[in-house]
DNA sequence: TGTTGACTATACAAACCTGTCTCACTACTG
DNA sequence: CAGTAGTGAGACAGGTTTGTATAGTCAACA
């Protein structure tokens, strides 16, 4: 009659504990933050034991580079990578299509922000492995945005890389302040850049 | 013997209590943010006692507004317009020169950050007084921006206000995660902003 | 059937946090 | 000289946090 038989079987076999924990993780995290989500509050929005938790996670340290990785599978991968892809068809249509994929997701019900940016700022001791680690999977979102430079036959690619990347961290930046168009604003600049570096 | 006596004489004539409270959490808010830095450590570093800090600010989150407001005054005012309008001389050169400004920031040896971004991000609760209070003050940098775009010209200044900001939270995150020429990236879309918007 | 391993639940430790309170001291004021 | 207001130092309350320890439950497996 207690509450943690009655879903699917406990044991291994329930689902993994773990991921029911990192997905729980993931919602909290990337939603309000790190440092205002408390364990207490993960462990009993995933249903699992603290035990349990810190028998998966050595600390919570490792449980938010544990997140930090699974947002950049999600996020960068699976949802702006697989959007590009989907959309555009050009080498330069994929280099604005990034401004696209933006664009619907500053309008999306739950918009939450970029957690590598919020992180970053958030954790700001640059020695911090949590600091360390947001910082480069921005720099993972810069690589690409460098390919895609690359393939829409930029001069200095790297530079575009680095420039595409100010007008989307200052795109989201603004709509995270309530600013819903900010990518348009930002794709008008990827325009011009795209005549007149290419 | 103690060391409250060694200064400048005791009371109120210290050089206001007031002021070195404001002061302390001035440099330690701006350098580590709101969250991370306890009453205990300004308290500390200010020399002064609790009850006096509680005397002046009814609680953390008081000192915190007056805190955003004295960032508006030092470095909106103070710092920002005040090199603007001591370097450049035309309209056009005032919007370059914020970049110009940018650039020396994010090259001096304690380059902090953006208070308003960093607090908007870090107490992200849309209703919360020092969230509102963090998206006024960069609304008070946006309105600036906007002024500086009519005096140059531009045919439409409030959006032209918008674009300026997302170039500069752009700049300064990306600042903030190493890329100290993000200023320069900026400027060279200013630049032609300027040509095709005025 | 008896052992093992992952799990739940909960109490607990140690450290932090904000905010209140007391007490002694000092300077200014009437 | 006496009173008052602001202050420094620090104890304290009540809450939070991360992480550990204990005790018991359940399922798989030899």
């Amino acid at each position: 009659m207690t509450s943690h038989a009655g879903e699917a079987g406990v044991g291994q076999l329930r689902v993994g504990a773990r991921e029911r924990i990192l997905d729980t993780a993931y919602d909290l995290f990337s939603h309000n933050g790190i440092g205002s989500v408390g364990i207490d509050r993960i462990i009993a929005e995933a249903s699992i034991a603290k035990a349990t938790l810190y028998r998966h996670f050595p600390s919570k340290e490792e449980l938010v580079l544990a997140f930090l990785e699974l947002r950049e599978q999600r996020w960068t991968h699976d949802w702006l990578e697989t959007e590009i892809d989907s959309v555009a068809r050009t080498p330069k249509g994929r280099v604005l299509g990034v401004f696209d994929a933006l664009d619907e997701w500053f309008h999306s019900a739950d918009f939450e922000g970029c957690s590598f940016i919020k992180t970053l700022l958030e954790i700001d001791e640059p020695d911090s492995p949590i600091h360390r680690a947001a910082a480069g999977h921005l720099a993972a979102v810069r690589h690409k945005l460098q390919i895609y430079a690359e393939q829409a036959g930029a001069r200095d690619p790297e530079e575009m890389g680095y420039q595409l990347q100010v007008l989307m961290m200052g795109a989201i930046v603004s709509a995270g302040r309530g600013d819903l168009e900010a990518a348009g604003r930002s794709r008008a600049f990827v325009e011009r850049l795209l005549e007149s570096s290419t």
